[in-house]
RNA sequence: GCCGGGAUGGUGGAAUUGGUAGACAUAGCGGACUUAAAAUCCGCUUCUCUGAACAAGAGAGUGCCGGUUCGAGUCCGGCUCCCGGCACCA
């Protein structure tokens, strides 16, 4: 008889529908906040999503059988580009194009049989939820922490919108179907101060045990900590000084330059009205015009200023040049010039004949500024410094941070790379910025009873012209003042989805909640996130750090209990066809709901799941397909061979003849159970098959054997719970395996009773003894020395010594 | 350049703390069943060599070179290549 996966599969997942075994317990003793990272929705899910939903259910289920109240939800982050560009070439709605994106892959969910609780599915882009994104857009500006500026910000002409720092990957747009190379626009935008929190998000990676090391290996690099030293030069006869930043004060008095960046506002004033305003004047017009891969790759090059700064500790004036390659956003874009121990200052002082002074030398050696070919960077010991002169790299950065201190010319700072969130969006497919802009009473935020601000419907026209859509939009845009009831302007830009996703796992927590995103009782029930899964490392300087720094504003308001998110996180490998990542826009994916009408749910999730380790990336194929469709039906047939049977207990008696089975069994018990607790399912699945595989060849079909069966069937319901269901009932089992304990393994039957104890000869395998219990060592070594095979490598020499390690091996070494 | 991860049969991948390398699958080959094929079940399959041999045996083998150890895929030192991240960050 053969297995019909399409209506077994549909019985079970309405039985599980109906008893409402994935519902999330109101009141959970023993709770476990199992979460998924929810999708943006483009269509149909394929595999390549499949992979992350499957592994996550087989974890919920696993938790749920070890007696967790389980929180097990989706949702969907549903604003976003795509569906924007789509209506521009097809003129389809992006709410509708979504929304039935949204209702194709929910039912794709339902097929795989993913045990999520559906009440609390959340879509971002309904007013339902954005009410709250931007809710939280008006906390964080209430505690400071959006504000808006002029500055000069990423622009993606192929978007038309500006990006955030974490959104531009080696110059480029982030987005797969871009890639355009980004450009540098003065704009006045809105940005999260999540610059506030670097030190925070930085010292909290600590704490996080749960999580990769390589995603908090990123995140510091990422919010990049830099200690050094600020340290002031004024400029000379005139009224500025510049604070800037190094991380080698010890090298001050080799400093013979300094440069600040074209974007500096200091620039103007260090040169209006003098000869070399023109030259200056072009110099800064020109280098902001580039790109930052423009100015990454072309020489550096600089400008004087004729204006000349002064060093405080030793009194030098030298020559101020404005230069694109200082940054203006780090530090304070100014930077000293060291030519002789910094490779960028050497450059710059090289092209312009700049004087090169060593004031760092090796250890044991002496450098000269002449025959000086790169510059020395590393720590040495200092000459021509004055009373620091013989201190080492690191007294001497210490003293001269000291003495700056003192006279207050400075000392020592942290400087962060991490840069300010950008957030603004001019798009329109997005969370309105609710802020209304009104002649009288300038920026006013809406007040939070009149959230949601909700996009216009009626909106046909999304091409995007290098502002938002709804700027054009009259209805929306024209309002009233909140404050003083006067004519004013809406905000016309909407959000990042980033900040949809900052806090989606929150809005699980009470779905429904129109008075509040989640009460502070359903946040203290299930937080924090036990495991979340499929972070994936390609979210590590993204999402991952985001909703971290909402965790921890929202902590510190006094909305939830805890200031990180997620005790552990698991990351996910991609699935791969044809070599290259499952992707719609690549044309190689395999969509779900299509597959599992053919082969069904649970070969799908066998063939993901046996494929690769979960965290490695997997080579979607046909053959492992086969592979999981022969394990089904040869389960399937062995238990409707033997049938009414497979409900089987624990044996009662075991004997002689069915002991090594019994044994076998409870080692894969044990072994399933181990695997499941770390994410190795596919080994899982390898001690299931092996397990399968025994009982085949088993010819006593007695209590053991259909233990056994019953023992594959129960250890396979994480992995494929539909089959493992029916099977289970077709034994005699009531109802869902999901409602029965996971099964125990009989602790006195684990170690196998025969043991073989290998023999070597110098390292090398020999012979094997097969031992009943134990044996004395000196019967052991009796033993091997008869052996004929060891003999063979022993006879004629001297025995110099033998190891013994009890029950395992024998080493002898001649 | 810096940080993180990786390299094991034809292929995907196994191998708690150093202790039988290659579990399990897949592909291939052989056998059983069948009029036949498919399906199914059973077996073999790291490489090289000795051997008439289905006997039996020897040697080599986990990217490369070296080390520690009775014993190394696993530990240490030095490389090569691949993947991911960061990088004009002062």
């Amino acid at each position: 008889m053969q297995y019909d996966h399409r209506a077994t599969e549909r019985k079970w997942q309405d039985y599980w529908r109906e008893r409402g075994l994935f519902k999330a317990a109101r009141h959970p003793k023993k709770k476990f906040y199992n979460l998924v990272m929810f999708a943006y929705p483009s269509g149909d899910i394929h595999m390549g999503h499949c992979k992350n939903y499957v592994i996550g259910d087989v974890y919920a289920r696993y938790k749920m059988r070890r007696g967790y109240d389980v929180l097990h939800p989706f949702g969907w982050d549903a604003f976003g580009l795509p569906a924007e560009n789509q209506a521009i070439k097809i003129g389809t709605h992006p709410e509708k194009w979504t929304l039935e994106n949204i209702r194709i892959s929910d039912e794709s969910l339902k097929s795989l049989g993913i045990g999520y609780d559906w009440d609390r599915e959340i879509i971002t882009c309904l007013p339902e939820y954005y009410k709250w994104t931007q809710w939280m857009f008006l906390l964080f500006y209430k505690m400071g922490l959006a504000y808006k500026r002029e500055a000069y910000v990423n622009w993606c002409p192929g978007c038309q919108t500006v990006l955030a720092n974490e959104q531009v990957i080696d110059g480029s747009c982030y987005r797969s179907n871009c890639h355009a190379v980004i450009e540098k626009r003065k704009l006045n935008q809105w940005f999260f101060r999540i610059t506030e929190y670097a030190e925070r998000l930085l010292e909290g990676l600590d704490r996080l045990d749960g999580w990769p090391e390589n995603v908090k290996a990123m995140q510091r690099n990422w919010i990049g900590r830099s200690e050094g030293c600020d340290i002031v030069f004024k400029v000379a006869g005139r009224d500025i000084e510049f604070k800037v930043f190094t991380t080698r004060p010890d090298t001050v008095y080799g400093v013979t330059f300094m440069s600040v960046a074209p974007e500096h506002p200091a620039v103007e004033e260090l040169v209006k009205g003098t000869r070399f305003e023109p030259d200056v004047r072009q110099y800064v017009q020109a280098a902001t015009k580039r790109t930052e891969r423009e100015r990454i790759e072309k020489d550096k090059d600089g400008v004087a200023t004729g204006c000349h700064a002064v060093n405080p500790l030793n009194g030098e004036r030298v020559p101020i040049f404005v230069a694109d390659y200082v940054l203006p956003e780090y530090g304070s874009g100014v930077v000293m010039g060291v030519p002789a121990h910094d490779a960028r200052d050497f450059q710059f002082a090289r092209r312009y004949n700049l004087p090169v002074r060593v004031v760092i030398n090796p250890p044991g050696a002496a450098l000269s500024a002449e025959s000086l070919t790169e510059a020395y960077e590393e720590p040495g010991i200092m000459v021509a410094s004055d009373e620091f002169t013989a201190l080492d790299t690191a007294a001497g950065i210490a003293a001269v941070s000291r003495m700056l201190a003192e006279r207050e010319l400075g000392g020592p700072s942290v400087h962060y790379r991490l840069k300010d969130w950008l957030i603004s969006r001019q798009r329109y497919w997005g969370a309105p910025i609710p802020i209304v802009y009104c002649d009288i009473c300038g920026m006013v935020p809406v007040p939070e009873q009149d959230l949601p601000v909700e996009l216009p419907n009626e909106t046909t026209d999304f091409i995007p012209k290098g502002r938002s859509p709804l700027a054009a939009v009259r209805d929306f845009i024209n309002t009233t003042c909140p404050k003083c009831g006067g004519m004013a302007m809406r905000d016309p830009d909407t959000m990042d989805t980033f900040v949809c996703s900052s806090w989606y796992f929150l809005r699980y927590l009470d779905a429904h909640n129109d008075k509040e995103f989640c009460t502070r009782e359903n946040a203290d029930r299930w937080l924090p996130i036990d495991q979340y899964i499929g972070g994936g490392s390609e979210h590590a300087t993204g999402h991952l750090i985001y909703f971290r720094f909402f965790t921890k504003v929202l902590f510190e308001a006094g909305y939830i209990p805890v200031d990180e998110p997620a005790l552990h996180v698991f990351d996910l490998g991609m699935v791969l066809k044809d070599g290259e990542v499952m992707s719609k826009s690549k044309g190689n994916t395999v969509p779900a709901g299509q597959f599992v009408q053919e082969h069904g749910a649970d070969v799908a999730r066998l063939t993901i799941l046996f494929a690769a380790p979960p965290e490695r990336e997997m080579e979607w194929s046909d053959e492992g397909v086969t592979g999981a469709e022969r394990f089904m039906q040869r389960l399937y047939r062995l238990v409707t061979e033997n049938h009414d049977k497979a409900g089987a207990g624990v044996p009662s008696r075991i004997t002689g003849d069915n002991e090594a089975l019994y044994i076998k069994i409870n080692q894969t018990v044990a072994k399933v159970t181990h695997d499941l607790e770390s994410f190795k399912y596919n080994t899982a699945i390898a001690a299931l098959w092996e397990l399968l595989n025994a009982l085949y060849v088993t010819e006593r079909r007695d209590d053991v054997f259909h233990y056994g069966l019953r023992a594959v069937i129960d250890l396979l319901s994480p992995f494929a719970p539909h089959l493992a269901d029916e099977l289970w009932s077709l034994g005699g089992g009531q109802g869902s395996l999901l409602e029965q304990a996971w099964l125990e393994h009989d602790e006195r039957y684990t170690e196998s009773r025969s043991r073989t104890i290998v023999i070597q000869v110098n390292g090398r395998v020999r012979s094997h003894l097969e031992v009943v219990g134990t044996m004395p060592e000196g019967e052991v070594k009796k033993m091997a020395l008869d052996d004929e095979r060891v003999n063979r490598h022993v006879a004629g020499k001297i025995i110099k010594k033998m190891i013994y390690v009890p029950d395992k091996l024998l080493n002898i070494v001649v």
